[in-house]
DNA sequence: TTGACAAATCAAGTTTTGTTTATGTATACT
DNA sequence: AGTATACATAAACAAAACTTGATTTGTCAA
């Protein structure tokens, strides 16, 4: 068991909102190669900017990804420790799964 | 690298979004705890037998869960495969984020 | 200070998704 | 057969999310 007891259900549900979109799924692919600004992702997702920062914001929220200012630029970079908890968080319900007897409680016999 | 390369990003998305609603997030930690049918689940989550079937079947279509009849009752259990998947899809974004200089290539300077 | 640029915010409109209610289907029992 | 139970489906509605366009904030350069 690593970090995963540090993120609550609500924050892990917050983040597993935040992934289920293309868009903000594919912002995460593109920081995953490093350290980007909204002009750049702009170009990469074909995405107004106007959109593209109302998906970093809800990125932002969850926790997924961080900001830093430069001058008159954004850079947003991947938080991974955040990923990292959302993996801990689905091997958790997945074990617990795979402890259980194989014939489990008959509900209604 | 285990079996993600059998789930497509369309997959992985489909099941992100599955697991972007607290009923169904809290359906599957139902489910590891053993196959349960419909009939428990509406008293364990205190939701309507419609509702909790239409969330059901989104969770089946992403291929998140199975279904079993036995006789007037449907059984339901988790796929840990598909988890397992999902975790690798998220590890695979978190790895390559890893493997980046810290130094990415500046945007637009 | 003025103008230009990057990005965030706001206020709309549109689309998706979740919820309810009613009905349908399949199985079991008598 | 007929009835009851367990679950699925359909239509109508409500709520949440996404998208767009206009405006605002913050930063830099002249």
């Amino acid at each position: 068991m690593a970090t995963s007891a540090t993120a609550s259900l609500d924050l892990n549900l917050q983040r597993l909102k935040a992934l289920s979109d293309e868009k903000r799924v594919r912002i995460l692919t593109q920081l995953a190669g490093g350290e980007r600004c909204v002009c750049d992702l702009t170009d990469a997702l074909d995405t107004g900017q106007s959109l593209l920062s109302f998906h970093l914001r809800t990125l932002k929220d969850a926790g997924l990804v961080t900001d830093r200012r430069a001058g008159r630029w954004v850079h947003y970079s991947l938080n991974g420790d955040a990923l990292a908890d959302l993996e801990d968080f689905l091997r958790s319900i997945r074990e617990a799964s795979a402890a259980t007897p194989a014939t489990a409680e008959a509900c209604c016999d």
